[in-house]
DNA sequence: CGTCGGTTTGAATATACTCAAAGCCCGTGG
DNA sequence: CCACGGGCTTTGAGTATATTCAAACCGACG
């Protein structure tokens, strides 16, 4: 739990005492876009989904959250409310704390914001990196990115190759990387094909990881 | 100055005590794109730009700065590296801080941080809506935000409508939008002539605003 | 007056989208 | 245990949108 690094077990221990458990099962919403936001969370266990929708209802996937990893956070300290909505993917378990709580602790343990502006800066040079790709690259390397992201943060290493461990629909891929589900579904059949990836069940393994980092960074295939 | 609000009348002189000056002209790099991140800064006076490159060379505009905006102080916290560039649009003045001044200032007076946790969050949503934008929606109406954000950022109201008050080339509207400069010029060309908007000599006035958030927002001309 | 950076415009083309339809897999209920 | 239904995926055909490349143009500035 990054937000907490370097806190004193003392400080720790207030944390927690503050904290709220919240047991989820798959496919609920945890919040939604434009709702006041009032609790910022962690995940324990499980997999949540942030997406972002617009006017007229075209969506896109913000970030999958993995264990250990912040969300809802922001809204906090900006306009007070969601800019995007949370949803599980499968059977969850989150911590919240309510602001009065999060601002309390802040100023008593000023390492919390310190933290938090890591956390975020972190995030916002991954977004950055995203529209640089989405604004200049093929579809087909930015679908390569986007597996190598998943990968990297909810990767599990199987017999096979590494195996991304949350559910996946060619929805969602298409909805991370910008493009249409049909897309999605052209190019990681091609792909399978081709034994650098297996997909079954909405799970997909990466077979072969260097290939696939070189249509990330090439655009060969 | 956002990142200093709040803070009391010796803790701004303590800030300013250990802050540098710099006169820069015109097309003046401030850093580079993967250089050690050694400064933050604060643009007083001017304009600066900051785009990020892949590994084969193509640009895109992060962000473009106003006075009274931080810029290069994410790389602080993270890294330590500047994830992008920064080049003057025109003559600026900015003042900076060292990494170790920085952190101090930030100890010392933990209002610092928390203000950065405020802006910094108001950064990532806006580069997440952007993302949204890019990946949903036509290049019209990307170029239309584009025009506005810049429009709300550093629009001047003269009695044409609302100019936007630096210079500005094709390119850099299409690096801001995901799409080439000869779109973006046939697009505003366009535009020009049905009057919405005036372009001359790098500046750009919107003559019809609520015509142009028509076009960001339904995608109507 | 010439040059250089930026802009416009045209024609040809590629890439990825749209829409439609069929197929597959999985879990459910009979 | 098998059949059914629903969600997800695949695939094809046609097409739009925006890109690419080339060339001419414009205008500011030395």
């Amino acid at each position: 739990m990054e937000l907490f690094q370097g806190l004193s077990p003392v400080a720790l221990a207030d944390t927690m005492l503050c904290a709220r458990t919240h047991e989820l099962r798959a496919e609920t919403r945890i919040f939604y876009q434009g709702d006041r936001a009032g609790r910022a969370y962690a995940l324990i266990e499980g997999g949540v989904r942030i997406s972002q929708s617009g006017s007229d209802g075209e969506q896109v996937v913000i970030r999958f959250v993995a264990p250990g990893e912040m969300f809802g956070t922001v809204a906090l300290f900006t306009d007070r409310r969601y800019p995007a909505e949370a949803v599980t993917l499968t059977q969850s378990v989150a911590l919240s704390w309510s602001e009065a709580d999060m601002s309390e602790l802040m100023t008593r343990y000023p390492r919390i914001a310190i933290n938090l502006v890591g956390i975020l800066g972190r995030r916002l040079q991954e977004v950055q990196e995203r529209f640089r790709e989405i604004a200049t690259q093929s579809v087909e390397r930015r679908i390569a990115h986007a597996l190598l992201r998943l990968a990297e943060k909810a990767g599990e290493s199987t017999g096979q190759g590494t195996e991304i461990d949350f559910p996946l629909t060619r929805k969602h891929v298409a909805e991370m990387s910008g493009t249409t589900l049909y897309t999605v579904s052209r190019i990681l059949t091609r792909w399978e094909k081709s034994g650098w990836i297996v997909t079954s069940n909405q799970r997909v393994t990466l077979r072969d990881f260097s290939r696939v980092m070189r249509i990330a960074e090439d655009g060969v295939d």
